[in-house]
DNA sequence: TAAATTTATTACCATACATCAATTTTTGAG
DNA sequence: CTCAAAAATTGATGTATGGTAATAAATTTA
């Protein structure tokens, strides 16, 4: 119980639980380990839960009618992570979950997240901040792809995550900066040459 | 007092709150009447409200260095609107907002929203779940951006934003797409030739 | 370590969209 | 209603990034 009290710490970082809650909150929490290659969620599926990235790497992606896929995000230590717009409405996955490095997760249903917030609302408050920051990020993001070059977003990715970009293929970068892998080795070959 | 009370029902649709309650959340709402062509926030300035538009329309854009427009969000009846990166972390404008159509708005601070959350709980519930669906949004414009060509998202913009499309300068949209007004025109001669 | 597989690079050509410069059409102030 | 200003369109040309195909490099597996 120790060790587990200590995932919720990680979890939900500057807050405390009485014992109870404490409890409560665990017995909606499920311990996932899954290797490279695993696939969380497919396109079609119903989303039911999110999940919590305790460690390695995760992303989720739409492939388009031509077979290519598009990145929409990559989750390292301490991100959450889901198909939100199928997650949020209790809908149908239009995106692909995939483990890219080997990864422990804790995975929560939609219902029990809202039973979280009904019965301890200030878990409410800690998830609306959390969301807040990646509200913003992804305003930023739209705001990147329409201002800035294929270039300047591969540097500003860059500077952004480091430690996404040591873990993830060249061709996962490029999914989620919207070019080739052709053109992000162009791209990675003028940097070094400048 | 009637009248005012009619705003909340449009504001926080579906819910109902005591004579108490709703004098404390009308004490915290300002009314503004602006015309167009006025300018709501200037980028640089400390973000300190958010607004919601009862009427009219309101845009958030972003000017890149070379004094190009690039259009974020559009608001019409019943959204909110700000510069959120800057709004919840009470920081700079990174953005500008315009009234593009007069408009009637409802503003209110930072501090507001979170007291208004902190003494009636199930606001923060209802904004919550107002975000989740501009959360949603927002990954489906990113993933628009990815697979997409200029003229599907502009069929699918007219599609999902009708009311948007008749009220705003195709300058406007051109800048919400990511594309340049020539282009754009281009664009919708090939729709009508088809 | 060698072989097989995956990933990244490079070259050449194609395309979507941008830029620039008129011109036409629409809007709105007086 | 008129006319000036704003917005939209069009044509000619430029550029960033895409597509294809071949090769090289890195990683995984046997």
């Amino acid at each position: 119980m120790n060790i587990e009290k200590s995932i919720l710490s990680e979890i939900y970082k500057g807050m405390s639980f009485s014992c109870e809650e404490a409890l409560f909150i665990e017995s909606k929490l499920e311990k996932l380990e899954l290797k490279k290659g695993a696939t969380l969620l497919k396109n079609g599926e119903t989303v039911l839960h999110q999940y919590y990235v305790y460690n390695g790497c995760v992303r989720t992606y739409f492939m388009d009618r031509s077979g290519k896929e598009h990145t929409l995000q990559f989750a390292v230590n301490d991100w959450w992570i889901s198909d939100y717009t199928g997650f949020f409405s209790s809908t149908k996955a239009i995106m692909n979950i995939e483990i890219i490095q080997d990864a422990t997760l804790y995975k929560i249903s939609r219902k029990d997240t809202e039973a979280l917030f009904c019965e301890i609302p200030r878990l409410e408050t800690f998830f609306r901040k959390k969301m807040e920051g990646a509200f913003a990020s992804f305003q930023q993001r739209i705001l990147a792809s329409l201002a800035t070059s294929a270039k300047e977003r591969y540097v500003s990715f860059i500077g952004l995550y480091p430690q996404i970009e040591q873990r993830v293929k060249n061709y996962h970068i490029a999914s989620y900066l919207g070019i080739t892998t052709e053109s992000l080795s162009r791209i990675r070959k003028e940097l070094t040459q400048e």
